[in-house]
DNA sequence: AAAAACCATTGACTTTTGTCAATGAAAAAG
DNA sequence: CTTTTTCATTGACAAAAGTCAATGGTTTTT
C-alpha cells in the first residue's frame, strides 16, 4: 500500500525499518473515484496527498472557467499548501481524473512528525525545494518561450500526462484555449 | 549589518542570542554596485543571498531578450536554487538594480548550518515553503486573470517595486512588451 | 444497443498583443 | 553644464490568440 510513498521518501532521506514503521502510523490511505473531489475551494485543506496510483488535477475557477495549475500522477505529491499551512480557505479545487489511491498526511500527523522525526523535516524541505525549482522553471518557460516550444517541452517532460489527460486540460494548464492548442499541434505536425 | 536578516529569521524561527552568534559566524557580507552581477548564466551559483538593502533582479536570456523572473528588495532572499543545490551551471543572471548590501550564505556554510543548527533547517524549510506558495499564486494569476487585473494586483502587492524599478522591467516580469504595458496603464487611467 | 455527453478539429471573424519607428522627457555620464 | 543614454508613450501595421459555431468521432451512461 505505501510502497511508492516510501520508495520516494527513501530516495530523498534514507530511513531505517524502525523509522519507516514509526512514520507509517501517521499515514492515512484513501481511495478516490474518478471525478471525486479531494478538496473544494472554500474548504480548508487538511492534508498533503501522495499519489500511489492514479491521476489528479488542481485548478482554480475564475469567471466560471477552470484553470489547471497542476497535475499529479503516481509518485507526485499534491495539496493546497497555502491553505494547509495557514488554515485559510482553499483557493483551489483538487479532483481525481482517474480512480486513485492516495497516502494522506493530515495536519496533525504533519505536526507530530515534525516534532518527533527529524528526518521528516528534511524530507519536507527537500520535497518543497524540488517543487519550487520545478515551478520556477515552468514560470520561466511560460514567460520566455514561444508556445510551440513550451508544448514540445511539455510532451517531452510529461509524456504520460499527454497520454492520460484530455487535451483541453493540457491547454488549460498552459494557459491556452483548446482551439489554440489544437492549431499548434497541427502546425507542429506539418513541420516534419 | 545583519539586522534585517536576523529580524526576518526570528519571525520564522525564534533564536537565542547564542544561536544567533553561532549563525553569524557562517554569514558573509557583500556589497554590490548598481549593474554589478551577483551571478551570471553559466557560472555555478554558490550562495543564497539575503538583501539587507537595495534591489536586485533575476532573469533569463532567451533569443537575446531578458525575461525577469524575480525581483528582490530588502528583506527578500534570492538565488538560483537549482544551480545552488545541484552544482549545475546557472540558467539565470542576477544583478543589482541599485547599490545593494547582501548577506550571503555560501554552500559550505549552508551545509554546516544544516548539520549543526536544527533551527536552520526549519528556517530554510519555511523560507522555501513561503517562496513556493508565492510562486504558485503568481503562476495562477498569470494563467487565469486578465492582464489589467494582474497589473493592478502587482501594483497593490508591490508598490515599492513599482516605484523603484523601470516599467519595462515590470513588463518583462509580467511577460509583456513595454508597449503593451504602457497601453494597459493608459486604459486603466482612463477607467476612472 | 441506443442515447447522451464529451472531445478534438476546423473555419470565419474579432480582439489582443507584438513589432517597428518616431518623439520628447528624464536621468546618467562626461 | 552639455551630451548621451535610457525610458515611456504613441501610431500604424502585422501576427497571434480568443470567440463562436459546426462537425464528426469517441467514450460514457442508461
Amino acid at each position: 500500500m505505501y510502497n511508492l510513498f516510501f520508495q520516494k521518501y527513501n530516495e530523498k532521506v534514507p530511513l531505517s525499518d524502525e523509522e519507516q514503521e514509526q512514520i507509517k502510523k501517521y499515514l492515512t490511505p484513501k481511495k478516490l473515484r474518478k471525478k471525486q473531489y479531494l478538496l473544494q475551494e472554500g474548504d480548508v485543506c487538511k492534508v498533503i496527498a501522495f499519489v500511489e496510483n492514479g491521476a489528479l488535477r488542481e485548478y482554480a475557477v475564475e469567471n466560471g472557467k477552470e484553470h489547471i495549475i497542476q497535475f499529479a500522477l503516481e509518485g507526485w505529491t499534491i495539496s493546497d499548501l497555502f491553505s494547509f499551512f495557514t488554515g485559510e480557505p482553499a483557493t483551489y479545487h483538487i479532483d481525481a481524473l482517474e480512480d486513485t489511491e492516495l497516502v494522506l498526511i493530515t495536519k496533525d500527523a504533519h505536526e507530530e512528525l515534525l516534532k518527533t522525526q527529524p528526518k521528516y523535516e528534511t524530507y519536507m524541505r527537500l520535497l518543497i525545494t524540488n517543487a519550487y525549482i520545478a515551478l520556477q522553471r515552468r514560470l520561466t518557460s511560460n514567460i520566455s518561450l514561444p508556445i510551440e516550444e513550451r508544448y514540445i517541452n511539455f510532451t517531452e517532460k510529461y509524456p504520460d500526462i499527454v497520454q492520460r489527460v484530455p487535451q483541453h486540460m493540457i491547454a488549460s494548464y498552459m494557459g491556452l484555449t483548446p482551439e489554440t492548442l489544437s492549431r499548434i499541434r497541427k502546425k507542429l505536425a506539418n513541420r516534419k
